[in-house]
DNA sequence: GGCGTAAGTAACTAAACAGTTATTTCAGGC
DNA sequence: GCCTGAAATAACTGTTTAGTTACTTACGCC
């Protein structure tokens, strides 16, 4: 009769044995399905290739998210949170209107320079519609505080005189953002188109500099 | 011995026989590619949908175009080169400059709202970092024409004095373009974010007239 | 210390998919 | 009218891929 049989992973070369963790694994395959997610896009991603960078077996990615769709779902609620969490961190109304508006701007762009994943993931999310994030509830109400920080702000401005009157927030907001998002998602055809690289730092300097341009003009009196 | 056979259309209840007609056919690869790669991104394009879509055998498709990737290449030099002739055929420089500019904003915005899959067929591409254009040489050439009008508009409203000097014309196009694509691309997320349709028509006018206000004001005194 | 449950694994499967092969059909030049 | 090369077709292939099955191993609880 054999001797008791250890682990699998004592078998091989005497290492100690597989250590349970289902929180730190559920990380790491969320981690592992951003890069992955990111990088090909849903359809171009791999099942494979994602339980491999992870580290795990392919069997506990179906165990905790489901399948592949699910799994793309996890990843965007997780994007989503992110983004209106530290949103909402932001304390635009300490201090003078245009400080605000500057840091307004100053967040966005660091966001997305910080957080390069975060534009090819929701240009896959909107290739499909945004059909994720409709079934997130929780977003709109995260996101809601948000936007009425951004209109105490834009009303403090008005009573300074440092703003006009009749600005949208959320059209500001959208404003600040695509400037950003364009350049940073688009930036490799527009190299071409002008011919020089648009992801070098002095451009990207340039680039913050004119979105600061444009939307303090945008809401000047 | 049996009677001639006829072509297998004509075999088949009696129809008229195969017409030829390769021209014909590449350009239906084309058009049907176009629509499954904007509809599905390049991975999740698949090239028998291609063909079905096509009306005709995958193997031609492979004939004329050698293999998926290329294909997807090909669509994309058609885009950029109607995107830069339709851009060229502007005249900016015809009437007041403020009017010229005016102009472009509209070209713009109905380009992206008239071609709807040149968004996610760009997208697709620049998740690719835009390696199909890069082998693209035409591209720049026929673009520097126009770069050279929006400056010439530039220069032009400057010495009408209705616009500010310092302008960067690049910078400006990037803009509206920025604006309009990212509303337009990345519209479904924002829907939810903001609680309503934003391709919605009127919201649609609303945000055409918001680009216009905002290059008015950047270039303004 | 043994028992039930959850974590983890390896090997498998059925379907999907890009790309080919082998063959037939058409059309224009001679 | 026949010959040649290009256009077109159907059926196939080898691989990749998402998802499963059947099993083993660890851990907390009593």
């Amino acid at each position: 009769m054999p001797a008791k049989i250890d682990s699998k992973a004592a078998r091989q070369a005497g290492k100690e044995r597989v250590r349970r963790d289902p929180d730190a694994s559920q990380r790491r395959i969320l981690a592992a399905a951003t890069e992955v997610f990111a990088a090909q896009g849903l359809d171009g991603a791999r099942v494979d290739e994602i339980a491999d960078r992870a580290g795990i077996n392919k069997r506990m990615l179906y165990h905790y998210f489901g399948n592949k769709d699910e799994l793309f779902g996890a990843v965007l609620n997780e994007l989503y949170e992110t983004i209106c969490r530290d949103s909402a961190a932001l304390d635009l109304n300490a201090g003078p209107p245009p400080e605000g508006l500057a840091r307004l701007v100053d967040f966005v762009v660091d966001y997305y320079l910080g957080n390069p994943h975060a534009i090819t993931l929701l240009n896959a999310e909107n290739l499909h519609k945004a059909r994720h994030l409709k079934t997130s509830e929780r977003i709109r109400a995260i996101h809601l505080p948000f936007e009425e920080m951004l209109e105490e702000l834009l009303a403090r401005g008005v009573a300074t005189n440092d703003f006009r009157s009749g600005v949208s927030g959320a059209r500001l907001y959208i404003s600040i953002v695509g400037l950003t998002y364009y350049y940073l998602s688009n930036g490799h055809s527009l190299s071409v188109f002008f011919d020089r690289d648009l992801y070098d730092r002095k451009e990207l300097k340039a680039w913050r500099q004119h979105i600061h341009e444009m939307a303090q003009r945008f809401v000047a009196v």
